[in-house]
DNA sequence: GTCCGGTGTGTGTCCGAACACAACGCACGC
DNA sequence: GCGTGCGTTGTGTTCGGACACACACCGGAC
């Protein structure tokens, strides 16, 4: 199993490394005879560059950025966060770097506000996290015209000329999150829905999805149950006491239920408290919500590895620009089903 | 954020390349006073050797051998297989090669075959498939004296010097088969245990612990019904048709059941033909497994990814030869609870 | 004073690919 | 016949690190 240089070529095919370089790298300036009889030689060898060398002679610096949520610790983007350090850390010796650019995910101006900032980092790849679609579109046609590839995470935009997506349907989602549910209660039993709400809040897609896979999922199986919902607030954890404390003491048949977001936890530690049992489920592994899992108060947690995620996404950047290689455009997350038994095995094998 | 480079340290320092680099690799010939210079500016600069001029000067080939049980396309082995091309094409242009040596998994002498013909290749690492206990222990020895590293895959062996291990807590995903299947039934229903008997067969360790995982889970949930052991037969798949055929004319009230292989959808099958509804669990997202997921006749799988133990298997190998990091020794797979709903995104981001 | 060994030290070349630059041949014009 | 210009080609240097080799220096032996 012999490996071809350069000079190999050039050898082989009489001409100068200078010519196959040329060639190979379309460049022009060469003569016709030189053409084919390069090409000659390279449909018989199968060449594939050292990519080790070539990115040792490209000097170039990569700077990537990526526009991502804010967060505290523990939190769904810092894990996704880690993901995109591993990426860094180890694509170093390439010369890549990757500068975050953090925005509120609740406010659209913090997103609109970081594109001046990306247009003067002269930055050549972008992950964006696709919180606010319309800015997003925005943003991509920009890129599109300054010609810099650039990633989509969280929710697909279609009509994007993207090199990638990752992320995960949210309607299948929470068309397993039904079933999980749903195989822990009796077909007419009573289920909750516990949404939060949150100042100046617009709705988020992903949650919806979630909620209308999960609805459908439930119709299919003809349950005849009633869904209530429970309005939570995300600022004020003494307020949803009370309207827990109320909701329960009216419907007290109501022993399972969802939530969409990654706020299980919080619900998780008031039925804790009360020591109810309740049958929960909920979305994300993060800190909080897997010790919930692991005292019992969330039975079923539903994951994408936001790690492998963040990880991923600055590869496909690299890949696609370093490497010169073709990127699965549409990536679509595994939906890990987690319990307390296999949680303990979930770490990420990037 | 500046990178340094020997040539800085040695301009820092105040002496030439050369007497960096042999302080850097410890080659001695080096006068204390030089030393003493050059480890203050180390001290100060925090070095990382950019590793893509590291592997282009190093011109060494690296062979790595891995033994694995042979296989047919689709099959466990198959998938872990996938892995380690996709590992070695990665890898390609850092000079690492992996030849593949396959053995009978039910027959420890051709494993023991294998290995005069590891020791000719003189190969810089080793992936070994943990079938075969003793002989894998007699094999380690040797590689130890010979400063070969290895990394186990499968069952853990305890006493070696392994670079790695990659596998699965087999009791644990049997503990957990335990609770997919009990959450499905009555407690007082019965439940079958499908073993596949081969002539020549010894016990795999793999799925005894497994069955054993499954037998404390529902124990510890005071199940009061029977579990049925059907023996069936590898190679004989009409014979396990009369089998089944009288097992349940027998035992018509046995609606749900397990098998500790691959092999579930041998039994898929059989249910699928006969219209008969019955829950069951198997392992391993092997593609005739996939398809009885899909139709119905399996209802959970419990998976490992065999794909990313084989690339993590090479990848090891070379982040402990070639980038001299330091490796996880032990890894466990996450335990992956597969149904119809979320396979079709059980992808692999490797 | 010369020769020899050993110890440190610096320089030079190589790895494979990228790219700048010099140089070549040839046709054409004056 | 000679210079100009263009199209084409080969050579040389670079990237950062590894390693071979040559050489400078010093002390001791003759």
């Amino acid at each position: 199993m012999k490996t071809y240089r350069i000079k190999d070529i050039a050898a082989l095919s009489g001409v100068s490394t200078g010519t196959v370089d040329r060639i190979l790298h379309k460049r022009g300036k060469v003569s016709e005879e030189a053409q084919r009889k390069v090409e000659k030689v390279l449909k018989e060898i199968d060449y594939h560059p050292n990519l080790i060398a070539r990115s040792l002679a490209l000097k170039k610096r990569y700077r990537f950025a990526a526009l991502i949520p804010s967060f505290a610790k523990g939190e769904y983007w810092d894990k996704l966060c880690e993901g995109i350090d591993k990426a860094a850390k180890e694509l170093f010796s390439y010369n890549v770097e990757v500068e975050k650019l953090y925005f509120n995910q609740y406010d659209r101006s913090s997103f609109d506000a970081l594109i001046p900032g990306l247009e003067e980092a002269d930055c050549q790849g972008v992950v964006i996290a696709t919180q606010f679609r319309d800015s997003v579109i925005r943003l991509t046609e920009r890129l599109d015209r300054l010609e810099i590839p650039y990633v989509l995470i969280d929710a697909f935009i279609e009509n994007t000329h993207c090199v990638a997506y990752y992320g995960t349907n949210s309607y299948d989602s929470g068309y397993i999150a039904g079933r999980l549910l749903y195989e822990q209660i009796h077909p007419t039993d009573d289920l909750a829905i516990f949404r939060f709400i949150r100042k100046g809040d617009q709705l988020i897609t992903q949650v919806m999805k979630r909620e209308e896979g999960f609805r459908d999922y439930l119709s299919k199986q003809a349950y005849g149950g009633r869904i209530h919902a429970v309005q939570l607030y995300a600022d004020e954890p003494e307020k949803n006491r009370a309207i827990l404390d109320d909701f329960f003491s009216r419907q007290p048949q109501v022993g399972a239920g969802i939530i969409f977001n990654s706020r299980a936890h919080l619900l998780g530690g008031y039925f804790h408290a009360k020591k109810q049992a309740f049958k929960l489920i909920g979305y994300d592994v993060i800190d909080a919500n897997v010790a919930c899992l692991l005292d019992g108060s969330i039975t079923h947690l539903i994951a994408q590895r936001p790690e492998v995620q963040g990880f991923n996404c600055v590869r496909a950047l690299f890949r696609h620009l370093i490497l010169k290689e073709k990127v699965e455009p549409i990536n679509y997350m595994p939906i890990d089903i987690l319990i307390k038994e296999n949680i303990p095995y979930y770490n990420n094998y990037i």
